[in-house]
DNA sequence: TAAATCAATCTTC
DNA sequence: GAAGATTGATTTA
């Protein structure tokens, strides 16, 4: 297998230049979280003007660094795990507008038999591409069945994240084919088009253990969050908190999965297939998104 | 009090 | 058997 070139085609989100500097910015902050950096000295460092920074977090976040900052604290993702609070407090909290609607995107899903998984994707053909997206190059690869996969990754890499992916099913046969996947690509970063009158197709192909968490993490909404613990109880194998990790870290579909939902019971971001950086930057993204609302 | 260490627990390869 | 995107208890500075 040749692992393809990246082929980019028009920004298909206005936004998804931004987040080159926006991944060293969330890099900055956490790595010196501890002394609040200000804005001047943040802008300073990936070589903008206070005023230039402001400006791309708003239209990248719909957050003003500040608030964005907040958003990715620990003592924020806290609240984010607290069931008690009702969904829109994570918008009150960040002083934005007032209650809405609570968007997500909707999903059907489709587990494959276990059979079918057995066969590590024999008799599958799989199309992807790469597509631009808010949190850097997104891989996705569907199959005639809906979404079956979604990765990202930082401009080049993308034979990493294809080994990544393709490693997952090494008997399916995958064709380059970005009018399969532009669609979904569109569809899926583009908040307007999160409607439920025509849900997203998605296929889960893993094990059975893997797919009932998935299903667990499908079910919670845009800006909250569980601990790993929870939803260990949730599909019925309390104590299995851990391996509950390991199979939220083997989910092939990021961000549409939502995998970046799931918190350690403090709060803790514990980890992340595709870096932490990348797990606060869809957070905070998410929590911008609710806080811009109406 | 926060950070480091340890054992218990479960799934996958 | 070994290795995880965990947790809760215990110990240490």
């Amino acid at each position: 297998m040749n692992a393809p070139a990246a082929i980019l085609e028009k920004d298909i989100t206005p936004q998804g230049g931004d987040y080159e500097v926006i991944r060293r910015v969330i890099e900055k902050i956490s790595l010196d979280y501890r002394d609040q950096p200000s804005l001047e000295s943040l802008a300073e460092e990936v070589g903008e003007t206070p005023g230039g920074l402001q400006k791309l977090f708003t239209r990248w976040a719909g957050l003003s660094p500040k608030t964005f900052l907040q958003a990715v604290t620990l003592d924020h993702a806290r609240k984010l795990l607290d069931s008690g609070l009702p969904l829109l407090d994570t918008a009150y909290e960040l002083g934005m507008s007032g209650p809405g609607r609570l968007h997500d995107l909707f999903v059907t899903h489709e587990a494959m038999s276990p059979g079918d998984y057995k066969t590590r994707g024999g008799g599958l053909t799989i199309s992807y591409g790469y597509h631009i997206s808010p949190f850097g190059l997104a891989l996705i690869m569907v199959t005639d069945r809906g979404l079956a996969g979604l990765s990202f990754n930082d401009p080049g890499d993308e034979r990493a994240a294809f080994a990544d992916m393709s490693g997952r099913w090494p008997n399916a046969t995958y064709v380059e084919d970005m009018s399969a996947t532009a669609p979904y690509a569109a569809r899926i970063f583009d908040r307007s088009r999160w409607c439920s009158d025509q849900p997203l197709r998605v296929v889960l192909i893993g094990t059975d253990f893997q797919v009932r968490v998935w299903q667990a993490l499908l079910k919670i909404p845009m800006g909250r969050a569980r601990a790993y613990s929870e939803i260990a109880n949730e599909i019925g194998s309390p104590a299995a908190s851990r391996a509950v990790g390991a199979a939220i870290g083997a989910n092939p579909i990021s961000f549409v999965v939502p995998c970046h939902r799931a918190l350690g019971k403090s709060g803790a971001l514990t980890g992340y297939h595709w870096g932490l950086t990348r797990k606060r930057a869809i957070l905070g993204w998410e929590a911008g998104q609710l806080a811009t609302d109406r």
